[in-house]
DNA sequence: AGGCTTGCTTGTCCAGGACGTAAAATCTGG
DNA sequence: CCAGATTTTACGTCCTGGACAAGCAAGCCT
């Protein structure tokens, strides 16, 4: 990490794009207005670009995802936009939490795997399942991004963990399964987001209400979900976007399951990445708390 | 979907790319090269993807993952491609299958989601761990991936059955938790490579070995692996690759990571992504079959 | 304050040229 | 006739620089 070696230390953009999921498109043209980032060239004059400013751009696109600006971002310098990460993001995680999760967010903060589903077992036990998905799971959820934002936790550390807890909601709902499977509620994430923890929350809290569901899993096309939706007589379709989904694709992606499916199908919607938006077309409901997944 | 409506059938070039794997790039070059795709253009000059160029391409991506070239491919007429999809991909799934998968076949084919999990655990109990992974799970997958390819079995159907397969394996594994933590085999998929059911199988593969493994989950950044290794003192990394991931990428993602870690670590690479790669340095050992997975 | 217009911001798209890598085809020696 | 080395072709990715539509902010009016 601190050699001096010049060999491993630049990446050609389709690596950069992957690493930190701005499109190709996007770097070069924030290098053409803004002035960065700058990559050095290799003798083809394709761009290489150093570690440092990936890392750079890692911290742009967290700040991206909190709703800033690029132009208010993207231009600054390496103290301001320093400054501003700590701000922005390091003032996040150290919001107040319950004291009863204390023990679970040490759990979490050490990366303690087997410690974590006894506590959450515990916690189950004590709270029952829609508490335990509402006022433990969620909340700790939004503590382990606020922490990976802030730099204070490794992405393998996040995956870990997150992990941990899919595998016991999974284990949970296995469990408690229900007899009816007629008229489910589609759980699905659409084509771009990977994070599926949402939907299982979900099939958990519509567990406790009794109402079957069935959870695609992430990233299904389209026009699969309004097959499904048609070949098992759902009386919904429920999706999630996390934080890091670009805000400005949900209105299209929406839009686009609406004209694939009946009139008469709603559309439930939730999780971070949906905070921002405002005014939706009467088919959909915008889910903001799990609570609210009442009926219907 | 029979509709002759104009409005939804035609798709702009990043849906296209979404939905069918290919890049925009490619796209645009194979209609200069080829002469297809021929998409039609709105008042903006962009290109807009009927329905049909779109299932077209999804068949011969499909195609071009089997080992086949684009110029034997793209240019095809309509009539000779759907011959040869149905020569070189149907034939994949009729071939002979033990029948003692009789009955699990059945319920995939079906999609039956609680009969599987059932007939799962039988063989469990009739073959032990290594031959229901080895025998069962691994040629299922495999079957699986034939019926997607062949047109007899819906994307959705495929994550269902697949979720329910990744299920049964994590609870097994789960429940048969080594005692030892120590020099783990450090389980992972690259960036890109979602399908991370071959971690699964390894990890349960290395219990009945009684090697341990962190199975750290999909999508994996390569300086995060360097680090985990690091930290855990991994004795190797394993790596996974799905038939559906570009062949052309794996050998510089693993330069990449080679790089980036010690000399004396191994890795291990498996999947049906590595089947035609041929020769390799000497740290990498190909993973073909499960039952090589013995020692170190 | 609420709703409208206006102007700027931002990402995506286009064309068409160039190049490096890897596969295929050809050549060469046993 | 086969194995290995070499040339040729195929293929995807990258480049520049221009354009535009949709979204957002700010100011204006009622």
């Amino acid at each position: 990490m601190s050699s001096t070696e010049t060999g491993s230390l630049r990446h050609p953009i389709s690596i950069v794009e992957r690493d930190t999921g701005i499109s190709k498109d996007t770097l070069r043209i924030w290098e053409r207005r803004y002035g960065f980032p700058v990559p050095e060239r290799n003798d083809n004059g394709e761009r290489l670009y150093p570690d440092e400013q990936v890392a750079r751009l890692i911290t742009i696109r967290k700040l991206l995802d909190h709703g800033m600006r690029p132009n208010k971002v993207v231009p600054l310098s390496d103290d301001e936009l320093q400054q501003l990460a700590e701000n922005v993001l390091g003032g996040q995680a150290a919001r107040r939490i319950p004291e009863d999760l204390r023990e679970l967010l040490d759990a979490v903060e050490a990366c303690d795997l087997v410690r974590l589903e006894e506590l959450l077992h515990r916690q189950l036990a004590l709270k029952g399942l829609e508490a335990c998905v509402t006022r433990v799971i969620s909340p700790l959820m939004e503590w382990i991004g606020d922490l990976w934002a802030a730099d204070r936790m490794e992405i393998y550390e996040e995956h870990l963990l997150t992990r941990q807890i899919y595998r016991f909601l999974d284990l949970v709902i296995s469990r408690t399964n229900l007899r009816q499977r007629s008229n489910p509620v589609i759980l699905a994430t659409l084509p771009g987001e990977q994070h599926g923890i949402g939907l299982l929350m979900t099939e958990a809290i519509l567990l406790t209400r009794e109402i079957p569901s069935l959870n695609l899993g992430t990233q299904i096309p389209i026009p699969q979900l309004a097959l499904v939706a048609k070949k098992a007589d759902a009386r919904a379709i429920g999706l999630s976007f996390s934080a890091s989904f670009p805000a400005r694709k949900i209105r299209p992606l929406l839009n686009e399951l609406l004209e694939a499916t009946p009139e008469s199908l709603e559309l439930l919607v939730g999780g971070a990445g949906t905070a921002s938006i405002k005014r939706v077309p009467s088919r959909i409901r915008l889910v903001r708390r799990f609570e609210d997944l009442w009926q219907q």
